[in-house]
RNA sequence: GCCCCCGUUGUGUAGUGGCCUAGCACGCCGCCCUCUCAAGGCGGUAGCGCGGGUUCGAAUCCCGUCGGGGGUACCA
């Protein structure tokens, strides 16, 4: 493989606006943005909306919405502008009529007025092996053109495949080689005149000067036809140079299928609102074909760019797995600041309505002398409301399966001692919760401090999983630690 | 069918002819720590799709084969 960079580069991402963004997507703009980064380089936002059937206004704005969040941002797009503006097709129109009018004056493109019912009729006649278009319209006299107007047949304008091999050195697989007999001519626009992504997407490549085109390996069986066109917007004087590809490995779900748009572990979105990181899945998104060293997975966007290499992406199709995404996740949820992690559950709080909105003064204070005792053991930001709910809120959500387990008769009668235990304590602290805790129900009743603890852990928080109990405790305060335990004694 | 891509433990990867008795991470299992859960520590589980070559030596090179995926649109 030769040197992936020689000079400037421009990357972009291109996604069409159907449907919820999808973990490819963002896989794909990582790499392009962290490509750019490495290098320096200049990364473009562009919509490719040109089919106007699919296209919808929620897409195109959860596109904005989702690359928001991941923090992965742009020097040129819709939003903001750029030099290469307008950068949403469905806004360029005169610029795609233009070249089709250079293209056909060039001899590169022809009218073809054949149905698909016709050229597969053909096909079935000759017993060609080749399923796409076989160039009946290549060479059509003028009485026949005459003849399918007056039929009422309105043309798409096809692609004249020249005859050879088209080899190109792909940045993340080598040497890929197509020959043309296997790339049937291919339509550039449809009859209205709408133009396809065959021709928008390499024509604005040459346009916005994009030096390295990284996308999904859907699009590899593509490239030799883009490839072939560059070369005719090369002729025509629209550009001067081909970008380098680089087709990256699909994103799978579970067995070994394509994560669907009907999977939910497909929608990024998804993943925001289970309260993921975005360092924390981008960084698992790095992972799904690229390591940054061989003993090593958790690093900073910021360390991803500095050893980012298109050239060590791995070709194969990686599985998208949850449990690893969590893990990731969750020691990017320890690498950070606590307040910063306080800032970022807030939300989720809000949401979980275990604060207020805004927050009160006392609920802050509270939140920061918490969040000290859950920061190490949550992995994405909803775990946080979960664990720290007991605090907030006056009615405790008590687990039933927990209470059944635990608060049977045995565990009420610890509770009844715990109660007694603390009842009779004048300082109020951690230290003298721990110590009267477990002078009562360890040292005299013997208990083993998981069974002492367990029933009172339950009582107060409402669940077998909780934040340290004489920490909360002493947070909770001692009047409502009394008035949980005789609720439960009741 | 035809063309193209891909193939290392359950998952993601490291590995570019001897450093491989195949490393790391997640998962899973066990132990330690421990007021629960995490975190942390220790240990275990499991892999080069298959068959031929080349070579003193192959996960690494060659051929074949099988399996998976994509394309084959007036979608992108």
């Amino acid at each position: 493989m030769s040197e992936a960079v020689t000079g400037p580069v421009r990357v972009r991402m291109a996604p069409s606006p159907t449907g919820s963004p999808h973990v490819g997507l963002a896989r794909t703009a990582l790499y392009n943005w962290a490509f750019a980064r490495h290098h320096g380089g200049t990364f473009v936002f562009r919509i490719e909306d040109t089919d106007k059937e699919r296209n919808t206004q929620e897409s195109y704005d959860s596109l904005f919405e989702v690359m928001g969040w991941l923090g992965l941002t742009w020097d040129e797009g819709p939003d903001i502008g750029g030099p290469y503006a307008p950068y949403r097709q469905s806004e360029r129109g005169e610029v795609y009529a233009e070249v089709l009018a250079k293209l056909k004056a060039g001899g590169f493109t022809y009218d073809c007025y054949c149905t698909n019912d016709e050229v597969t009729a053909r096909r079935k006649e000759s017993g060609s092996k080749i399923l796409g278009y076989d160039g009946f319209c290549r060479e059509l006299s003028d009485e026949q053109t005459a003849a399918f107007k007056a039929d009422g047949r309105e043309p798409v304008v096809r692609f004249r495949m020249p005859e050879g091999e088209i080899t190109f050195d792909d940045l993340v697989r080598g040497d890929i080689t197509f020959h043309t007999d296997n790339v049937p001519d291919f339509a550039l626009a449809r009859a209205n005149g709408d133009p396809l992504y065959t021709l928008v997407a390499p024509v604005d490549d040459a346009l916005m000067d994009i030096t390295h085109v990284l996308r999904g390996e859907d699009l590899l069986s593509s490239t030799p036809r883009q490839i072939a066109l560059y070369d005719a917007l090369i002729a025509i004087g629209l550009t001067e140079t081909t970008p380098r590809f680089g087709h990256l490995p699909y994103v799978m779900g579970e067995g070994n299928k394509k994560l669907s748009k009907r999977d939910p572990e497909a929608h990024l979105m998804a993943y925001r609102d289970q309260g993921f990181l975005p360092e924390g899945l981008l960084n698992y998104l790095a992972l799904l074909g690229w390591a940054i060293a061989e003993d090593r997975d958790v690093f900073t966007l910021a360390e991803m760019v500095d050893a980012f290499d298109i050239s060590r992406v791995n070709p194969n199709p990686a599985r998208f797995d949850l449990k690893k995404a969590e893990a990731i996740n969750a020691a990017h949820m320890r690498m950070l600041p606590i307040d910063e992690i306080t800032h970022r559950a807030l939300p989720f709080l809000k949401a979980a309505g275990v604060v207020g909105d805004p927050v009160s003064d006392l609920d802050a204070r509270l939140l920061e002398l918490a969040m000290p005792l859950v920061a190490e053991r949550i992995g994405k930001l909803t775990e946080v409301p979960e664990m720290l709910g007991f605090l907030f809120r006056s009615e405790v959500e008590y687990d039933e399966k927990d209470v059944a387990q635990v608060l049977d008769e045995d565990g009420r009668r610890v509770v009844s001692a715990a109660r007694d235990a603390l009842g009779d304590l004048h300082a109020w602290s951690t230290s003298a919760i721990d110590e009267a805790l477990r002078a009562k129900l360890v040292e005299e009743l013997g208990l083993k401090p998981r069974n002492a603890f367990g029933p009172v852990r339950v009582a107060i928080t409402g669940r077998r999983v909780s934040p340290p109990l004489f920490e909360s405790l002493e947070l909770l305060g001692r009047d409502e630690t009394l008035r949980r335990l005789d609720a439960i004694l009741a």
